[in-house]
RNA sequence: GGUCCGGUAGUUCAGUUGGUUAGAACGCUAGCCUGUCACGCUAGAGGUCGAGGGUUCGAACCCCUUCCGGAUCGCCA
């Protein structure tokens, strides 16, 4: 039978024990983490949030809850009174914080029983993670995950006193709005009260932060949680969170980047005391896509990609024939060492290099005994050298070579650096390599839609100096925009916006919305453009990312107190299920859903 | 939507050129044990081999279908 706490106060956590606390009266509370019994004495590990104690029961110290500690299992919640106890010196156990003492117990109280849980709940218990999303909150009572969920916490406190020691007011949006179907899938909620419409979960809340800068707040941050209705992945789910900022009176970039930086520099001195670097390095994309061929790069290691596309024209070999072409290019990486490079090793580097649609990789390896590679025929000795050179190539090194449009050579190859990086070990775990990617394109080409999309969204305000070319070469248009780089992942980004209405039109226009589309989508948002707009300017930080990366982990879900699994379910609660035949009734009396 | 990997005891896994009664570790139950901390020792319980169909004298193993989970590409302004 489960008893009550009823008189009895908690004087310390498991884990704050120490040797001071030597000789007191303590009373303490958790969970049964361990239990031995050996005898005629009856160990227990007892444990919450802050760690572990050891309990010591025997007949010596007290009869009745000695005979009561013989029923304990693992996962009871005790609740006990006692007197710290210094260890003998053999028994200290170094690898607990609390080792140097334990609590002799005087009153046991169980008060709540457990049932053998589905899993060992262990640090080393190795689970299928959908067993361990069922039963969440057992899994959640693990340490491991535990010190994540708390550093979640210390990262969201060091944002709201950074952000309202520097002036940002924190104000909360609406959860339901109106849906705005450029981008990801929006999560739709039915009204009951206006039959056949619907309100959209936000997928941000960019457009009621611009709204908060016309009200005139200047300084605006709120951590909001942001729904998409997309495909799933290792670090991303349907509902996640943001650290949302935006603020007035700004125009250069730096402006909203130096309040994102002393943000970052706090939040890593708060919750993991890492000081950061007074300034952030800074890359353009232009130079990042270049290099690493990513606009997120990694730059804890080299391996840099090199364009060759001006040795390799003419070789009248076919695959190399369109690099003349206008954004077609041939780039090269070198691998130090790897000449002796089995057929099957390349092999993997070309699965890679496919994934992202290239059709495949060429290679050239520099053995002792003379150059091999299946390009012999179409490089001379004198491109050979000037390739040698320009990847600085020394004798076992092999070259990778990717030809095909700009995107796929950058996607693939980027890849493949990657894949080398992790697997040839070049990657320092312990260190964080922060960097800003600036200068991104105003527009991307969307092939399958044929037009004009915007890179970051459609309220990012061009370079002043290339707004000459909006309407002329739109492609060429760079963008006030900003993205905070850390380990190779994307942590934030954002953009100074367009605060002009003549320009927040044309920006419309160029992307392909009609009047009607603009009125229906944007209507209210070009209403409010009409009455003064203060330039403005903002970023936000993917607040579980930044979690992941701080805590060292690379499941999203690890970072999130009860996540989704990759088909978007909650395993634990059964969510999303169908619902009573009433309830639908009541939001489509009519059995109307949709009419075309 | 595509591709790849996986599903065997409560958990993590092993197990096929198709062949008696499907194993191990941890966990669980019972007994013993006064210094354990991955306690130890002894004994025991526990399985529709994801589901359905097929091939076969015989299927955890081979074939087909399907369900479930994970990774990844597309997608994620």
């Amino acid at each position: 039978m489960a008893e009550f706490l009823t008189g009895m106060k908690r004087t310390k956590m498991c884990g704050l024990f120490s040797r001071e606390d030597e000789g007191l009266e303590v009373v303490s509370m958790g969970f049964v983490s361990k239990y031995r019994n050996l005898g005629s004495i009856i160990f227990v590990d007892l444990r919450d949030r802050t760690g572990i104690v050891q309990l010591a029961f025997s007949n010596d110290i007290d009869k009745g809850s000695f005979e009561k500690a013989q029923t304990v299992r693992n996962e009871y919640v005790l609740a006990i009174k006692g007197k710290v106890s210094k260890r003998a010196e053999n028994n200290v156990n170094l690898r607990m914080t609390t080792g140097e003492i334990e609590i002799l117990v005087s009153e046991l109280r169980i008060i709540s029983e457990a049932e053998t849980p589905p899993f060992n709940i262990t640090e080393e218990s190795n689970v299928n993670e959908a067993m361990r999303l069922k039963y969440r909150y057992l899994d959640l009572r693990r340490a491991s995950l535990q010190r994540l969920i708390i550093l979640r916490d210390k990262i969201t406190l060091a944002t709201h006193n950074y952000m309202s020691s520097k002036g940002f007011l924190n104000i909360e949006t609406p959860f339901l709005g109106k849906s705005t179907p450029e981008g990801a899938r929006d999560y739709l909620v039915p009204s009951r009260v206006n039959l056949d419409t619907f309100y959209a979960l936000p997928q941000s809340p960019q457009i009621y932060k611009q709204l908060l800068m016309i009200s005139g707040f200047d300084r605006y941050y709120q951590i909001a949680r942001c729904f998409r209705d997309e495909d799933l992945r290792a670090n991303r789910q349907p509902e996640f969170t943001q650290i949302d900022i935006e603020m007035s009176y700004v125009d250069d970039i730096s402006d909203v980047m130096d309040i994102a930086e002393g943000l970052i520099r706090n939040i890593f001195k708060e919750s993991i005391g890492l000081d950061l670097p007074p300034r952030f390095r800074r890359i353009e994309y232009k130079e990042a896509m270049e290099r690493f061929g990513s606009d997120k790069p990694d730059t804890r290691f080299s391996l840099e990609l090199i364009n060759i596309s001006e040795i390799l024209v003419n070789t009248g070999f076919g695959a190399f024939e369109d690099s003349q072409k206008e954004g077609y290019s041939i780039r090269a990486i070198n691998i130090n060492g790897a000449a002796d490079y089995t057929r099957k090793e390349i092999d993997k580097l070309s699965i890679v290099a496919r994934e992202y649609g290239a059709k495949g990789v060429f290679s050239v390896a520099f053995k002792k005994d003379g150059v091999s590679s299946s390009l012999l025929k179409y490089i001379d000795e004198e491109k050979l050298v000037r390739i040698k050179n320009k990847l600085k190539v020394n004798e076992g090194d092999l070259i990778i070579i990717i030809a095909d449009k700009n995107k796929i050579v950058f996607d693939s190859l980027g890849a493949i650096r990657l894949y080398l990086g992790k697997t040839l070990g070049l990657i320092d775990e312990k260190n964080y390599d922060i960097l800003w990617v600036t200068h991104f394109p105003l527009y991307e080409y969307d092939e399958k839609e044929n037009r004009l999309a915007a890179m970051h969204h459609p309220f990012t305000s061009p370079l002043n100096e290339d707004l000459i070319y909006l309407e002329s070469d739109p492609l060429r248009v760079r963008a006030k925009a900003y993205d905070l780089v850390i380990n190779g992942q994307e942590a934030g980004g954002g953009s100074i916006r367009i605060h002009s209405k003549e320009i927040q039109k044309k920006m419309f226009e160029i992307i392909g919305l009609s009047k009607e589309d603009i009125l229906h989508k944007f209507g209210f948002f070009v209403d409010a453009f009409r009455y003064g707009v203060p330039p403005h300017g903002g970023l936000a930080f993917g607040l579980d990312r930044l979690v992941m990366l701080l805590g060292k982990t690379e499941n999203i879900k690890d970072v999130i107190a009860f996540p989704k699994n990759q088909s978007a379910q909650c395993l634990m609660s059964d969510a999303p299920s169908t619902v009573d035949i009433k309830q639908l009734k009541e939001i489509f009396p009519n059995g109307k859903v949709f009419n075309e």
